[in-house]
DNA sequence: TTGACTGCAAATGTTTTGCATGCCG
DNA sequence: CGGCATGCAAAACATTTGCAGTCAA
């Protein structure tokens, strides 16, 4: 849906991080792995590792849960995901290669969720955590509300 | 470090939003919801449940598990504790009655958690929001990093 | 070949729930 | 009394892990 078509530098900066990350690590790569990683990267968005577990059955049935967390447990590790908690009891990871840092803003209705970024507040966060002594490493900022549709009250068009 | 002594009004406070929630409900005050609450109250901090229920227990050890979860999660409800998600596995409660709302600054070394307002943030939240047509009903955000003793090495003091 | 990887199922840890009993109102 | 609340244990989830077989390097 949205057009993406120029990721190929993020696409190949990702493979080398991983490339490197799986070198360095003794890791190998197999069939499932790089399934599970492509299909990853490929359908975007926030993924709970079931949905990335039944995208990925699509074309493998047998690939296995545990594999899923396995993979995408890696993945956070080398820096390449990001693994985030939106109150559902569930982990969702996001793509992390190549982007830059940001935030979200998420649709208590419908479940939509779009990111933003802002220097002024990350200024504003630094300056937050200066006062207190703190350094900061990484920080997460989650605005919770309804979107302009839910605002609206359109139909809900559930999730893919 | 805080000088919070003054909440007695928003102890009072706290009760009346209780004893009005309970009402409208239909829900009963027992023995054990009131030593739950209170003690939650009482101790104060980003509890976990396992935690409260230790405290709990000290008092009456017969009260069980489960009880404090449907208790902390009534007082969720009804908007006197926020459940908070700070990485760990567990779902932790911090009091909410009358207070201004607010953000954390998590140490990852020693586990200190440090709360600030901000309220140039809070403005730059919203006016992202608006950016995107969303209506912001709450948000949270937690920077998280090394505390000023962490950073110099000081032994990790564990927590009480 | 070798050691990492996988699938499976069992184990974990957290939170929820069904049910019979208990207690507030 | 009647119905919500409680305790207990089982159930429900999300996630992890032990193990034996499999596969990449």
């Amino acid at each position: 849906m949205q057009g993406h078509d120029h990721d190929h530098d993020e696409i190949k900066d990702k493979d080398e991080v991983l490339a490197r990350y799986m070198a360095q690590h003794g890791l190998k790569s197999t069939r499932q792995r790089s399934l599970i990683i492509d299909t990853f990267f490929a359908v975007g968005g926030h993924l709970s590792v079931e949905e990335l577990w039944n995208k990925v059955r699509a074309q493998d049935a047998k690939v296995s849960v545990a594999t899923v967390y396995r993979t995408m447990k890696l993945l956070n590790e080398c820096g390449l995901a990001h693994a985030r908690n939106f109150g559902d009891g569930q982990t969702r990871y996001e793509a992390a290669a190549g982007r830059d840092h940001h935030d979200h803003l998420i649709c208590t209705r419908c479940g939509t969720i779009v990111e933003f970024e802002n220097d002024r507040i990350e200024t504003l966060q630094d300056a937050v955590a200066r006062k207190h002594g703190f350094t900061v490493t990484s920080h997460k900022m989650e605005l919770y509300g309804l979107c302009r549709d839910c605002q609206r009250g359109l139909p809900v068009a559930s999730e893919a």
